[in-house]
DNA sequence: TGGAAGTTTTAGATTAAATCTAATCTGACA
DNA sequence: TGTCAGATTAGATTTAATCTAAAACTTCCA
């Protein structure tokens, strides 16, 4: 991953360039497999124990205020980032709790006169069923 | 509230009528200002102190997976609840947290196929932005 | 009616996730 | 070099939710 595209990206976020926040920020760019807060700050204070849980944290939360990171709540289990690079949708699994990216599309919404809003986002769509991981384990159980 | 249509209901998820289940459904039939389980929890055992915190947290999930609730996750606050008793979107304010109900109408999907997965649900959107409340809050206060 | 088997509830302890605290460090720039 | 806002830290704390093991109910059949 280049160093420069990241350290540029923090910029562009009004964030400067510290060593831990540029590791929250590479893991999370070079892995698209939908860390939870807890994962992403053993990885990095795995690869450089100098980062500690409150600063993964706090970057974090940094770059999801700053809108470089997107922050996804699934149901009884703990919250998942990705990287925000391209706008797109999720599919989350019921079974093993694992966020997939799905491709963009438009989804039409009424405007935000009509309810009294004020401001009203484009929502990202959250698709939830079995992963294929999943639905195989569940239906070689089901036929025992 | 209809008394006997709270028994129906549990009946028709398969789980029995006790007094305590009861309570928890006939909370969230009765308020559609989707309550934390915190929230839920207080308020059932106000009314009745015989209610114990995990008696309610038990028959909230036990609720869900028969489908008669609906959980909805929010990031960076509690999940919050609401008796599925039509189908509808949700609007979540960014500020106050406050998620309020909206209009259903169906969302184009992919299918199941051509992505590798065995069940895919049709996902509720979840809009985000300023409640009116907050909106105008924020307004005077930029405004000074 | 008795009582075995299953279900539900309970108080309090425990876990998990995330934040807070207050002291310390860093580095840009005067 | 000195200053100071911003960043970081370890560890305590808070918050949300679940677990535990015992007790209390229901059901239902003999």
């Amino acid at each position: 991953m280049d160093a420069k595209a990241i350290k540029k990206s923090l910029e562009s976020g009004g964030l400067r360039c510290t060593p831990q926040r540029y590791a929250v920020m590479a893991f999370l760019m070079e892995h698209d497999i939908h860390p939870t807060a807890a994962e992403i700050f053993e990885a990095v204070n795995r690869a450089d124990p100098r980062c500690s849980r409150a600063t993964a944290y706090n970057n974090l939360r940094d770059l999801v205020q700053a809108g470089l990171v997107r922050e996804v709540a699934v149901e009884g289990r703990a919250a998942r980032f990705d990287a925000k690079v391209m706008r797109h949708h999720h599919f989350v699994c019921d079974i093993c709790g694992r966020v997939e990216d799905m491709d963009w599309y438009d989804v039409p919404h009424p405007s935000a006169e009509s309810l009294g809003k004020r401001i009203l986002r484009q929502s990202e769509l959250i698709f939830r069923g079995l992963c294929a991981k999943c639905a195989q384990w569940y239906a070689s159980r089901s036929a025992s």
